[in-house]
DNA sequence: CATTAAATACCTTATTTGGGGGGATGGAAA
DNA sequence: TTTCCATCCCCCCAAATAAGGTATTTAATG
């Protein structure tokens, strides 16, 4: 906490929420608001100048979507963290916030002391995240345990899923291209599906691949 | 920190480092070792009777990999967590260590206190990771905004990825298939590719989609 | 030891898809 | 104004796909 220097833009059209954080970092040693906005249209017109490191954007804002926000917010001031700071916990927000370039997610129950360290954490390049949060990312990577395919039939699941055709498939595993067509017939069986699209989305959907 | 009561077994081969971790966590109030094994053959036999709520896994194991093992200790003990401890930080290690059911990555030089938050963290279902790997999982997320293509190119080599004939791409989007066959045209011949396996693959490789 | 499941391989047939070639148009953006 | 984007149209043909059925070998489990 020594001498780090973070210039912090806030992006929150809530009046009270965003005194708050004002308050809180503002009476912390090396943490500086360089910038407080109420939109992403507010913030588009002088953010530049606040030269951020890091910048807390709200989810739900007037006019454009803090979610959308981030790629343009990014384009203005390419160098600076975005951390969603936000009461939404749905999967689908979470992962579209970081698939547009977020650094970190956190709640809005997220204590003072965790955002404070969630500040510096991502400007020197981590990415801080409530724990929830965190394990809802992780799950995103895991598969089902009760998958009807046998593993066999997962990665030859898998390969399709690539868009490699069964010929391709057959010669890189060594097998024959009527054992992989034996395959992909019981693996359409099993999943009850009749094409290739409907397999890999049932597959996806439920995990298997 | 109060009455939580956390049953830990650890799963590493270095006897140094095992002794350490024995030592910080047995003396911390609320929390115990109930087993302790230098590779998974050894914990596979024992590890049931421990009771585990949570296990730290080495990755580097004799015999079968701590990644490998993972699946089969969530096997052995359902309800554990497992959190992966280890020096590797490579990619593909932690994005298989999470795919095989891992509830957290943390390297070693993570600080005793953080380690002890973690293991209450997994058991309260979150999903601890130290802050590079947390950055290395939100990154895969992430688009690449150097991509050659158009929106609509994107779109489309996304609708190719999940397996959709061009017919049912040409139907869903609401334009003719003729359409679509251009699009992949131009989008095979900016990629510099001849096929649908190898233009998703690319894709894929550089976060165009 | 008997049974089952998994992975392997073979056959046929009809249809769809994929990749490559050409060119055209209207509108938006630079 | 010229380029880029999205849209649409024509041609060709080899290759891939889906669906039907059957059969062998090995490994695991009871």
């Amino acid at each position: 906490m020594q001498d780090l220097n973070i210039n912090i833009c806030l992006v929150e059209d809530d009046e009270t929420i965003r005194e708050g954080y004002e308050y809180l970092i503002g009476n912390n040693e090396g943490y500086k608001i360089t910038g407080s906005f109420t939109s992403y249209e507010d913030a588009a017109k002088k953010i530049a100048k606040c030269d951020p490191d890091v910048i807390l954007l709200d989810v739900e804002l007037p006019g454009i979507s803090g979610i959308d926000a981030i790629p343009k917010l990014k384009k203005l001031v390419p160098d600076a963290h975005v951390i969603i700071l936000t009461v939404y916990e749905q999967e689908l927000l979470i992962f579209r916030a970081l698939a547009n370039g977020a650094s970190g997610y956190l709640t809005k129950d997220t204590p003072p002391k965790k955002i404070l360290a969630s500040i510096k954490e991502a400007m020197e390049g981590g990415g801080p995240m409530s724990s929830n949060i965190a394990r809802m990312v992780i799950q995103s990577f895991q598969r089902s345990e009760e998958s009807p395919l046998t593993p066999r039939e997962t990665e030859i699941l898998e390969q399709i899923a690539t868009g490699k055709s069964r010929k391709r498939i057959a010669e890189e595993l060594f097998i024959d291209l009527e054992t992989v067509k034996s395959h992909i017939k019981n693996i359409y069986s099993k999943l009850n599906v009749h094409s290739k699209a409907d397999a890999i989305k049932l597959a996806k959907d439920n995990k298997f691949i």
